[in-house]
DNA sequence: TCAACTCAGATTGTCGACAATTTGTTGACA
DNA sequence: TGTCAACAAATTGTCGACAATCTGAGTTGA
């Protein structure tokens, strides 16, 4: 198993509860868990120490972050702003004529997801949706960070309450506005749909 | 040396014109450079590829990527609005009480620097205003997610406009409104801030 | 009782060696 | 001459072993 997968699979068992904020990574475990070598697992673990999902202390290993109600505020914050500014981008670089297939694929995707009640069914549809917006919005650096921020807002229960309220419909049709090619209506939309969310967060 | 120091001073280097964009990276000559071990430097190279200065491709190596115009241009977007949170976060922390000393003293460093006509001093005197700005907003992500586009955003010849175009009066003044807690001024003034340094960019 | 010390156990840090992969070159053959 | 297989060199990937460091339990002495 390459280190890139176990880390990704370490933020699944994160999302899922399996993992604890503030638990020990202890290398030794993980490499039963994975059945594999050191190595392949510290490299795993820098890869989420770089994410900001694990930190790593010199000679007492490594474990998961806690989230303060702070921090997720200002993590909503910031995903407002960035998936504004990855809507707006992609919007324009389709009205100048980029592919939006893998967009219009990604929409389909979500509707279909949101006709069941199955959340991880959703969560993925949600996740390809983002990443064919990073994607047409092409530049790396963006699509990077966004990334990262998306893991950090699943922590903030963020993916939560977008399923429990059923954005599905709101999600799919920011996408439509994108592939219209709206810029400023796309990057209000996606603004909007974040602090939606975000307000009913709060409301706990 | 440690791996982070390593890719700081790979960073560096990169800055100052010595290593080039889609250079090769070995590991073995990495080694020599930097009298360590391959473990250290794959590592270095690990958390330069988690922020995108070098891509690693299996069995093939790591080489620094290319900045593109319309990565510089999406690369200043991005630091537009982070700094823009940033200086609004932080203004809004100190408002409410938040230890202003380490920005005090950024500001004052700066504004020394920019007395002398030393580039490499002023660089430095920006990179701990952006820190001391990051610590009050107080979100460890945030900083985190800076510090990697503000790394971009030098690539981007950001840093050298700045210093040429004489902008040590206006970050300092940002850095005041910050310490006077007005969170809407810090956050319009940081924003106008980076887009006259995008604008003067995008003139070549 | 309690603070300081010692020491085993657990865990991480680093090195050297070898396996696996890619790349460039040589030479045979149509 | 051009193509392709085989080989050699360079480079990265992974493992095992040992060194360095931290943690906590037990011990000693005031």
């Amino acid at each position: 198993m390459a280190p890139a997968q176990i880390a990704r699979d370490v933020i699944d068992r994160l999302e899922s509860g399996e993992f604890a904020p503030g638990q020990r990574l202890v290398e030794a475990d993980l490499c039963l868990r994975y059945g594999a070598g050191r190595q392949i697992i510290r490299e795993a673990l820098q890869h989420l120490n770089a994410q900001g999902i694990v930190a790593l202390e010199p000679n007492r290993g490594a474990h998961i972050v806690h989230v303060s109600r702070e921090d997720a505020i200002m993590t909503l914050e910031l995903t407002e702003l960035l998936f504004g500014l990855v809507s707006r981008s992609a919007a324009r670089r389709i009205a100048a004529g980029a592919d939006d297939s893998r967009l219009r694929a990604a929409i389909q995707e979500l509707v279909q997801a949101s006709q069941h009640e199955d959340r991880a069914l959703y969560m993925r549809a949600r996740r390809h949706l983002f990443a064919a917006l990073s994607h047409i919005a092409g530049n790396a650096e963006l699509s990077r960070i966004m990334d990262q921020v998306r893991v950090h807002a699943m922590r903030a229960q963020f993916g939560f309450a977008d399923f429990r309220r059923g954005h599905a419909q709101e999600l799919a049709e920011i996408g439509r506005t994108v592939i219209a090619g709206e810029c400023a209506s796309a990057e209000e939309r996606a603004r909007n749909y974040v602090r939606c969310i975000s307000e009913s967060l709060q409301q706990f």
